[in-house]
DNA sequence: TATGTTATGTTATAATATAACATTATATTA
DNA sequence: TAATATAATGTTATATTATAACATAACATA
């Protein structure tokens, strides 16, 4: 992890935080999904959902993708990781609960996603949905590119 | 079609530019290739590519789903029409040749897509990017929502 | 402990997409 | 114009991503 040089902190961080909301908001936190999470956590690129089902068969249960896929909803519905629809995969959300819009840089070389909750970016694409008179209910961002430290090693 | 009265020659449009630019630029633009284009723009919402493949078979052919992505590769790769990842869909390009990046308005209700090219919000884009080092080489900006029509007719 | 609810198991299949190789059509140039 | 190269399409097979539908198990609450 380029960003992180203790990456188990990070995702211990990520961990606790889940369960924290899960336990406010009255919602179970299994060991299926504490799993999946932390699986997705592993690093700090896309997790694919074929991936996750063979490290969860490896583990030992009879896993199938309904069982990734449920999952998945569930850590979607609540916040905790995102959907990248340009991967098809998905990824850890680092400040879940504090706002719904992210943005993703995906760097095409080491793979890493950045997430980016840029205010002006926000509000530009605010100003040009309402100069529309469009009600947005859900927005798709990723910029797929080069890194700040792969471009650097050209 | 709400926001162009006369769709045929929303059509006829597209097909002649796409001609043009093909003949400009030395590509051919074969019968699947125009056919596909003008399924693709039958309607301003997203198209599918097995629902494509349907059509083609229906026609006449012995269509296969390569016969379909091998179209849309070349119409994507020539900028014909855009690849809407949260849909799994294809859309037409309004204004080929003009710029690569284009940002749209998709519509939950009537599915209409509007392509929306705002230079403030490029900018934006931009500027985060540039304040991150990224180098972006491909965005992806969907924003799906209920669309001024169907807003106004709750 | 009975009951409803949520989570997970299970089987099957749908929907999206590509690999690999064969054939046909077109363009080029000898 | 025939020979050759290149681009397009045909064909078979399969990979990848995702969901429907119904069964069972675990948990929470009355």
């Amino acid at each position: 992890m380029r960003s992180c040089p203790n990456h188990d902190s990070c995702v211990d961080a990520a961990l606790q935080k889940a369960a924290l909301i899960c336990q406010k908001k009255g919602l179970r936190f299994t060991e299926l999904r504490q799993k999946v999470l932390e699986m997705i956590w592993a690093n700090h690129g896309p997790a694919k959902a074929y991936d996750i089902l063979d490290k969860l068969k490896g583990k030992e249960t009879s896993a199938k993708p309904p069982t990734v896929y449920r999952t998945l909803d569930f850590l979607l519905k609540h916040g905790f990781i995102h959907r990248l629809s340009s991967l098809h995969a998905y990824v850890g959300c680092s400040h879940p609960l504090k706002h719904d819009e992210c943005y993703f840089l995906i760097c095409r070389k080491c793979g890493e996603i950045e997430e980016c909750c840029n205010s002006k970016l926000a509000q530009a694409i605010t100003g040009t949905t309402s100069r529309n008179k469009f009600k947005p209910k859900h927005i798709t961002l990723e910029i797929e590119g080069e890194c700040r430290e792969c471009v650097k090693t050209k």
